[in-house]
DNA sequence: GATATAATATTAACACTGTAAAGTTAAATA
DNA sequence: TATTTAACTTTACAGTGTTAATATTATATC
């Protein structure tokens, strides 16, 4: 009698053949040039089938979003495997690792940083989220810096949030200004995180 | 012979016109929420009257990206009259300034610094552009710091790119994610600043 | 195996989009 | 007054997200 978890199974393949469809459309043209019928095209399938596993073009939009901070969530887990070894340097390296996952995966980045505060609503950051779990895992090294009184500052929320202004700032920059004359984009990245870190330890 | 003058001015006082309901359309609506339609009706003209003006919608929006730009230079400008007192003081009231512009208008910065490069290219940097006359307002007064001493690295370019990644960071989170559980938001802009230029100083 | 039922996919349609081309009107020049 | 020029509008096209109605297919029941 597997015929049911059979055809779950199915549904949840197409589901995510859209998805991929999806993301890769937004990433190669860009969301608003993405239209659901093209999406329809690449998974051969019509227009209006997308309705019946997404609620909307944003419900899409949301989907790939939040695979993608699974994505992010991953790669800074990967790297603080090992907890051992100054938490400082665990957060210059998270610090980086954020940085290199926005530059290697740019439009996927924006989709989730810009384009889906401006047309849904921000992050989903309810109890238990994708995007709640990434935050966390930035206040835990964050705490673990000022429990060990490294840092002058004894607010996590307000280290954590400078933090990630200087970060998230510089990703943007670099995406979305590419002509700009940058810095060696390496010295540049550099820069920010020690400046950021120079400035919180200082005393 | 005044006619021509007068016709001249006329035409472009409906430029301007266009303009003006443009970016409170752009404002208010959103961009891609704004059809030239909506424009048009808002001047009380035909659609296509717009393209007697205007190359495009691109082309509309870089028009009120600029103006924005201009805006943002004399307010930065103008707090800089007096020459006179520490460097690193104007450099902290100029990040306040940016971050406060950037909160005030937070549409029009988002079109300017997120939209546009999103659907056009990026700043107009080009010789004698306005987005040319901002950094060149920024580099003076990083220069000027450098010059007195006052900051570990001697690059004016790396160290001016720091802080604006770390103020734009900061405004577009601010904007993107206002349901965020931001610290005080004064709090945080001035832990923004500080830690950023203290990280600059620091030996 | 035939039939009823449920799941899945499609077709047709609506109101809207940016913008190119052609047509119209009013003003300036000759 | 006739003609050219400038300003603006009408019409049209190909495309958009999405809903409602319809059709098709696969499963479950007899």
């Amino acid at each position: 009698m597997g015929t049911k978890a059979r055809r779950a199974r199915e549904k949840a393949q197409l589901r995510q053949q859209i998805l991929a469809a999806a993301r890769e459309l937004f990433v190669s043209e860009g969301y608003e040039n993405v239209s659901m019928r093209k999406i329809a095209q690449k998974i051969e399938y019509s227009p209006t089938t997308i309705y019946l596993y997404f609620r909307d073009k944003g419900d899409l939009l949301d989907s790939v979003c939040k695979e993608t901070l699974l994505h992010l969530l991953e790669t800074l887990e990967q790297l603080t495997k090992d907890k051992t070894g100054d938490p400082l340097e665990t957060l210059r390296k998270s610090g980086q690792a954020y940085i290199n996952f926005g530059l290697e995966y740019p439009q996927d980045y924006k989709l989730t940083f810009v384009i889906r505060p401006q047309f849904q609503q921000g992050l989903g950051l309810q109890e238990g989220s994708v995007g709640e779990r990434v935050f966390s895992y930035l206040h835990g090294i964050v705490a673990e810096c000022i429990r060990q009184g490294r840092f002058r500052d004894v607010d996590v929320e307000t280290t954590g949030q400078v933090l990630w202004s200087a970060v998230h700032g510089v990703t943007l920059l670099l995406i979305d200004f590419p002509d700009f004359p940058w810095t060696e984009k390496d010295k540049l990245i550099d820069a920010v995180i020690n400046t950021t870190i120079a400035g919180l330890t200082a005393e």
